[in-house]
DNA sequence: GCGGCCGATTTGTCTATTCATATTCCTGCG
DNA sequence: CGCAGGAATATGAATAGACAAATCGGCCGC
């Protein structure tokens, strides 16, 4: 089906070509290729393009390249999954809902030991003043996501002036502030009270929990709790080895 | 820090640089770059070299490039996360405890309405001959994961051989059929009654539900529901950005 | 004033060539 | 026989030059 397509670049071509023999297994992982002068001449392009296919393929993971040795099929990797965890309001969007935002809390202050637990901070992080904020997003006028967070003054001093009763803070955010890292943690958890309250659910209701912070190279920056209902929401990691052109 | 680093390529060198400048705001995303020439003429290298740079970092997400329109620096992306969700045993291993698998149900057969509601299946999909297993990982004794695989005896002959009394059937897959894609849903639920029993918790308790499905070509091989307990178990994705060399 | 066309500009792709570097392999010496 | 060292070889990096494709803007005709 992929046997020809004319609009389609030297590198692109070639690139397919060796993808689908590596994964279809009619190269084996182990097995040597031939010399990039060899094939270069075999698909009847320069060295040059054939090193931009191999490079891009020995980045991509499929295959491992070393000086004077050769280039090598490599063995099939862990599985791992790249893992969209988006802006709420896109990601309802994206489901083809409406979404609203309501601000259910707002206060500068210093974080406390309860806020420290429901963030999961540990204690010595964080001692400066931060926006404390929590809100409900709801998809269709149903709750969808409980939405617990504190931002980091020191790091993002414009938070001060923002109140956040119309737009949530993440979208905000993301346009503000780049992040550099970050790190998503995935749980289940019984849901209590005063969150169940708020999402309209039983006490112990199953729910799904992410929490997740946020860094700026020297400071953090922001650190959320979100709990989604977790009987309806669901999140899909589709893998597919070999993104890029 | 990274100051001067005598022994790096050329392009390294300016990629590095020029991804710093977008990581901590000295560029700001939609702030249009100078022409590939004079960024090359600025830097002291070829139009090539610096084609090379920007192309990788176009290809990471961090520019946007357009003929005749200019480089961009690209709107801050949606979160997104590497997450490993590696073989069972190996991720025991990892935590430095000590990894136990019970086999609990073993049988050939075609899968029922009520193994494809837990599997999540399709009606349409999976009508022939299954290798249905379930089974209970443990860590230290405890429990830790409850397994329910159903495996494609069309794509994966010689599964049918197999035990899988000793060894857990992942490890063994992993080794064995190399995949092409897979994907993964993560959700939260209240376990029932069944599930409950086996890994030692009351009815309703919330957990963490992985459904896992993975196709290698035309067929499919598994599809796997793994049950943690939710409130011990969790899923870390750190993430930071710009892998690669 | 408006709409379509054309040329200038910028990135995309490819080639041919050169030098650098990491290994492997083989030779020769002790 | 074994090990050190050098030659051969495959990939890595960089350059200059050329042409293709896309598209932004302005010019011209109406």
């Amino acid at each position: 089906m992929t046997s020809a397509r004319p609009q389609a670049t030297h590198h692109a071509r070639i690139l397919e070509d060796l993808r689908g023999r590596i994964l279809d297994g009619r190269w084996a992982p182990g097995q040597q290729l031939d010399k990039e002068t060899d094939l270069a001449e075999a698909h009847g392009v320069s060295r040059m393009t054939m090193n931009k296919v191999l490079t891009q393929l020995a980045q991509e993971g499929y295959l491992v390249r070393r000086r004077r040795g050769g280039t090598f099929v490599a063995q099939p990797r862990a599985q791992s999954a790249v893992m969209e965890i988006n802006d709420i309001g896109a990601e309802v969007a994206a489901l083809g809902l409406t979404h609203g935002w309501t601000l259910l809390r707002r206060e500068i202050t210093r974080l406390g030991a309860a806020e420290r637990a429901l963030l999961d901070m540990p204690a010595g992080e964080g001692t400066g003043e931060v926006l404390f904020l929590q809100g409900l997003h709801s998809a269709q006028g149903a709750p969808f996501c409980l939405e617990t967070r504190a931002i980091n003054l020191a790091a993002v001093p414009a938070a001060r002036d923002m109140a956040f009763d119309a737009t949530p803070p993440g979208t905000w955010l993301t346009q503000t502030k780049p992040w550099t890292a970050a790190r998503n943690t995935l749980r289940a958890i019984g849901v209590e009270a005063p969150e169940a309250r708020h999402l309209g659910l039983p006490v112990g209701a199953a729910c799904l929990l992410i929490l997740r912070k946020t860094r700026s190279e020297p400071d953090w920056v922001t650190c959320v709790r979100l709990v989604y209902p977790g009987e309806v929401h669901q999140l899909v990691a589709e893998f597919e080895p070999g993104r890029a052109t």
